[in-house]
DNA sequence: CGTTTTGTTGCAATCGATTGCAAAGTGTGT
DNA sequence: ACACACTTTGCAATCGATTGCAACAAAACG
């Protein structure tokens, strides 16, 4: 009753020696009870949670990860090095976030962010690694720093990456085939009359560069020339990017494939303004699927990556690979999904 | 030299006394060391840095935490309550996140992230605040745990959370004036000639409830009715629900205002798929003036709030009361941003 | 009734970095 | 040559939870 009434009037009972003392029984008793299991008698471990419950007491997870060398806390890394102001932002990787969050939710742990700019910090994954403070690490894109990934991943196992999957290579990675997407896409946009494509895309992020490596595949093939135009993703310079790339005359035959849906609708919005019209004039063809590809006027045609699978999935190796296994790679193949814009 | 070709042939330096061990110094002095400043000798003090670069030894931040009683980790906890699948996806909540994510990684802090969802877990904030593992908390979004946020308030001063402000409230907000939002928005309807406005949102969380009620305000003030519509924003509901509140006659006079663009766009494609024309037939007006509002079709009119200002504030009250400092809240005001869709 | 088994609990070491205090070493002033 | 100040380093306690091992009690067995 005072007891409820007053809880801050009691000394705070921040550590288990606290609880203990109140309990009347030893440290390592009441360690175990809280931890459910283990060897304690049924009614001391019932009233020492009883306690632990009326006096709002919960156990010091930094001293709880030190002893056990376990934190239950999973880095994930944003890399921004082709682009240091995006992504966060872009819808695709917060999609991407989002079901991470999920899924490691659902596993009992929680999520450390980090934001890296390589170019600030050359150590930055081998900082966020060697911190103490994670199980495992998720990279979510390669960026510009594909060798330094391959470094780390050689003497730490724990780590699985989204982006793009190179022949040999020693990371774990999740991903969508991206070359065969572009190659997809393109071949979407030459079977529509296409005879000049221009890729809207900065292939200095590998990802990137392997859908235009698709693209240019496609184009070569089938004796379309291709032109690759750079755009960066983050949202400061996004518009500008877009609108003096496509301040340009277009002449019949003229494809765009966006390597990003985000682009892509930017790509809509300026074309729009320009007084161009999608796709009869200029078709488009957008990467991702994200939800808002559906609502664009016109609607998007895109290439899907499964997202959701593939978060998933990352969440999967990485658990493998906490206990110990080493696990292939997983390449998603992309699906086009038709819509208007081209 | 071989020290460079076999990193991993040598024993890995692991703690502090391996490096002491090697430098043939105590474990205090190498920590000082590394710790930069202090009354280390400076010889003795570039020996054991250029040590602990050759041998990759980074210090454990678990130990350090647990003995400094300081983890420079700030936690962010997304409340899910109002919409359980909602919001880590919402552009608005991750706009905001990416700019918290800048603005605390500037200040030297980590973030760590976690998904709540208030329903399963009563005892998510204190849970969280009581783990020990974050020097103060980042509250997004109000949803339906006010009065939790209210209480846990009295007893932990490092806490700011983004959402509505209401009269006498004791947590420190940061955030937009909804309700004269609310009034503004549909100021704005009922200027271009609005009679009967649908509010498109679920008002069971606090920030929606006084955007409608700004609207309401303004309504009853000038004559005009004003009908809530509910809609929750997770992904895969969005759609389906603002197809279903959308198919209904609309008649001159109608109106739409979305609590959030992304309500608003959904409503723009819907209706557009309905063949209704905005403005002509229908006006909307959005809030809070995404990126994407300006390239939709027609471009979004809009309620803006200022995102990055807001996170940065939120940092900045953070770590002032991180510091003991009883800040009061931040309440800043919408800009109505007139563009054609209403 | 003595011995073994089973069930509970306490003790103390441990995880790894930090830091107050003492001690050692060096240098200055008289 | 001695006392004193100052610089640099080592020692050992500490943060709080966990856990192997030993100790003890009660129950079961012969």
């Amino acid at each position: 009753m005072s007891e409820q009434e007053t809880p801050k009037a009691r000394p705070a009972v921040r550590t288990l020696s606290d609880l203990a003392r109140i309990a009347g029984v030893s440290a390592g008793t009441v360690s175990r009870a809280l931890a459910g299991n283990s060897l304690v008698n049924t009614d001391t471990r019932e009233r020492i949670v009883a306690l632990a419950r009326d006096h709002g007491f919960r156990p010091n997870k930094m001293a709880s990860s030190l002893r056990r060398q376990k934190t239950d806390v999973i880095g994930i890394a944003i890399p921004l090095g082709h682009d240091s102001r995006q992504q966060i932002s872009d819808t695709f990787f917060i999609t991407l976030l989002g079901h991470l969050a999920d899924a490691l939710t659902e596993r009992g742990y929680d999520l450390m962010l980090r934001r890296v700019i390589p170019e600030r910090d050359e150590d930055w994954l081998d900082r966020f690694i060697g911190s103490g403070m994670i199980d495992g690490l998720l990279v979510i894109g390669q960026s510009d720093q594909f060798d330094r990934i391959e470094d780390a991943a050689d003497g730490y196992l724990p780590m699985v990456v989204w982006g793009n999957h190179a022949e040999g290579q020693r990371h774990c990675v999740v991903g969508t085939d991206n070359r065969l997407g572009g190659r997809i896409a393109t071949e979407r946009l030459i079977a529509g009359g296409a005879r000049h494509i221009y890729f809207l895309g900065d292939t200095s992020a590998v990802e990137f560069a392997a859908r235009y490596a698709g693209a240019v595949d496609a184009a070569g093939r089938l004796g379309v020339t291709i032109t690759p135009l750079t755009s960066h993703l983050s949202s400061d310079r996004l518009e500008a990017e877009v609108a003096a790339n496509l301040d340009r005359t277009f002449e019949p035959g003229d494809a765009i494939f966006a390597a990003t849906d985000t682009l892509a609708i930017a790509s809509l919005a300026r074309l729009k303004a320009l007084g161009i019209s999608v796709p009869d004039q200029v078709p488009i063809v957008g990467f991702d699927d994200l939800p808002l590809a559906a609502q664009t006027t016109p609607p998007l045609t895109t290439v899907r990556q499964e997202i959701r699978a593939g978060a998933f999935a990352m969440v999967d190796l990485l658990i493998r690979r906490i206990s110990g296994e080493d696990t292939e790679s997983i390449v998603m193949p992309p699906h086009l999904v038709g819509r208007h814009s081209g």
